[in-house]
DNA sequence: TTCCTTTTTTGACAATTGTCAAAAGAAAGC
DNA sequence: GCTTTCTTTTGACAATTGTCAAAAAAGGAA
């Protein structure tokens, strides 16, 4: 649990107070390799933060393709988003690519938290914010690059992605074939 | 102000007192067309309510060209995300399309409301989150989607923007040169 | 109205990316 | 070690989209 206490004091510092409500709504999940944390057609009642492994969230697009559209690592906040705010079914797969270890929190429990303790709203608010600008600066990526300079900005920035994943979910994630990403990678 | 107040409570009712202190805090901004609310290069200080008008969000791309990618209409919050947040300069500029009204509140401001009023801050948690929604479903369309289906699904989800925005700036929103655009339009 | 400016459409061609199929390579199990 | 399975690469070709240039259409101002 060290390594959440960690990651949100980088987001804003909360009362002893908060943390250790916190903690208490805190459920451990352990889970192998290829294991399912969320699947469509389901509500996601939990937020997750990811202590240890990777997973990816992907659903089944109309042809039967699987469609990756996003990893997490190690200090990554977890969920279905649409579905854990909107309290519907999702669409989407949560699975783990690795061994995992998790730490979930149930939308009720969460809830009940920010009523009694307004730094921990302002927590989520923040953190909130900072992944919808990094979900912006994808959106930018995704519009106005081509394939390969999205590619070389994944290098960049994310190299390790490139270890841990492989490579058709990595095309699907930055939104073009494997076979183009392959002769990419051969170009460069 | 009505407008501002009868949006609010859709996502979040909030308490008189809430209300009242957030109106004074509230300052009127009336634009022509063309106008820049937002200059690239400036930190953006305020968060905005557009009661009537019409804003993009666009920038320019290294090869000089302009790229739209945001429309702003009655009832947007409206503000330069990135540099709102992070209180650093952004890269874009905001420009009115049609004479506009808008409401602002400076970030200080805000953050003091949110001190003395829990509530706000609970609005302002749940709006960043369906704007995230939002956020998330255009990223979806931009990854998986051909263009055709992307204009098909804006003329079913936002056929006003066909009516109030320029071919050129809609075909930069859809990742798309504006040819291309063109052309789809007389295929259907 | 007429002129001038902006916006949209069209044509020709090039570049990018996708699809299908097969081969090569790497990893996992026995 | 040897299979078996999964992953990555390569080839050939098709489809999509972009670029440049020009014409047509639409909208505003005098």
């Amino acid at each position: 649990m060290n390594a959440l206490h960690h990651c949100i004091s980088q987001y804003h510092p909360i009362s002893i107070a908060a943390w250790e409500a916190l903690s208490k709504a805190l459920t451990r999940v352990e889970l192998p390799k290829n294991a399912f944390l969320v699947r469509e057609g389901m509500v996601c009642n939990k937020l997750y933060f990811l202590e240890q492994g990777c997973l990816r969230g992907y659903y089944n697009n109309l042809d039967g393709k699987e469609v990756t559209y996003w990893f997490g690592f190690e200090n990554n906040f977890i969920t279905s988003f649409y579905s854990f705010i909107s309290r519907k079914p999702g669409i989407e797969n949560i699975q783990t690519l690795e061994d995992s270890t998790l730490w979930g929190i149930s939308f009720d429990a969460l809830n009940q938290l920010f009523d009694q303790h307004h730094d921990l709203e302002r927590l989520v608010r923040i953190i909130n914010e900072q992944y919808y600008i990094r979900l912006e600066e994808r959106l930018m990526a995704m519009q106005f690059k081509t394939a390969r300079e999205r590619y070389e900005q994944l290098l960049e920035t994310s190299p390790h992605i490139l270890q841990r994943i492989p490579l058709g979910q990595i095309a699907s994630y930055l939104g073009i074939s494997q076979e183009t990403l392959s002769r990419i990678r051969s170009q460069v």
